[in-house]
DNA sequence: ATTAAATATGAGCGATAGCTCGCATTGAAA
DNA sequence: TTTCAATGCGAGCTATCGCTCATATTTAAT
């Protein structure tokens, strides 16, 4: 019922050891794909730097798409509770602090690893929709689809293609910038901020 | 005194039938990554695909990368070109006919062809500065520096860093677009164009 | 017609990637 | 302590990829 590239472990992890393994294969990932990017990404490497052997990648993986498959969603989950937890946190306050707040969030999550973003990107439009994290997906546009939502702005296009320009310009620019080897993050911050308040015809403070 | 990489056949071709092959190979390379992503890119298949021997494809390439070098490079040429004739038909009319006109070059370019113009540009970030591709990139942020120069708009940042923040929120929104599946090449211009006249302070036409 | 350079060919080599499988080790229940 | 499932191991198999090279064919100049 589940496509193999799911990051649904082949075994299921009971002990606390098998628990830290999956964590190790998965820092591993992360750092190699940053590190060395497409290129170095193989499976023995990640063993090799998770401090695992590639028996034990293959035990809870059925293959290399399912690790992966599972960074993306570790990563995509990471981003929904952050955004969530800042919204809780901004609830009631003007839509610009909530806007500024969420792009602190994005931008913080981009900027230091702006290659490991990229490819994660890459990989989750190659992996396509056979993801299971739709989830984590959904709830990232839902916040910010609620919070223009409850405004009172008038927005030039509607909710859905607004929400998803916004995320596209930010990565455009987070993208951009360090690429391009940007270093000054509240600079970065102060772009992409310009940018968005502008699509949305808010007047800048 | 050339990198490996650097598109410059190991063989500059003398005769038409050379010269058709090196395009046929070229054309291939753009297919086959558009149709099958990294995962298919390999050089056989991009012999194969062009009707041609492996042993023909690397009489004029000494390697792969200088393939894909061959195939940014043509790329960034043909956007330079077509930026370029744009501003001369356009010369002397209001700025944001300019604008207007370049964001169709541009849309014109990645929309039809998404995968590859997005798997184009994670090439050209891998292969790094070892190009020399700078020619077309300098002639294509110069159009929009002079544009933006030569106009008496009040900028919210410098010139460099508005510029690169234009094309980052045009390719973003593209890319997001194109992988969505949106058809309507419009709407999307019409997007673009929001976003670019409200960041450069340019009321709504 | 002759000849030599230009061009084309593709079997196959070396390297490496993803992944398997038989066996060793560890942990917890009895 | 015994026992067996859970976990860990890593040499090595298979497939494929980038690329070479010895050879064949085509073109153009004489």
């Amino acid at each position: 019922m589940s496509a193999d590239t799911l990051p649904v472990p082949r075994k299921t992890p009971v002990q606390a050891r098998s628990s830290a393994t999956v964590e190790a294969i998965l820092e591993a990932a992360a750092h190699i794909l940053e590190a060395e990017g497409l290129e170095g990404y193989t499976t023995n490497a990640i063993a090799k730097r998770a401090g695992v052997s590639i028996g034990s990648l293959y035990q809870y993986f059925p293959n290399k798409d399912a690790v992966t498959a599972a960074l993306v969603r570790s990563d995509s989950d990471s981003m929904a509770v952050r955004m969530e937890e800042v919204m809780a946190t901004h609830a009631g306050r003007p839509v610009r602090d909530c806007i500024d707040a969420l792009i602190d969030v994005a931008v913080c999550h981009q900027f230091d690893r702006p290659l490991l973003a990229r490819l994660i990107d890459l990989e989750e439009h190659r992996l396509g929709g056979s993801l299971g994290m739709e989830d984590a997906k959904l709830r990232i546009v839902g916040v910010v689809r609620n919070l223009l939502a409850n405004s009172d702005l008038e927005l030039p296009f509607d909710v859905e293609t607004v929400t998803q320009d916004i995320f596209a310009m930010s990565h455009g620019i987070t993208d951009s910038a360090g690429m391009s080897g940007e270093t000054d993050r509240a600079r970065l911050n102060a772009r992409i901020r310009h940018a968005i308040l502008s699509y949305l015809g808010l007047p800048p403070s």
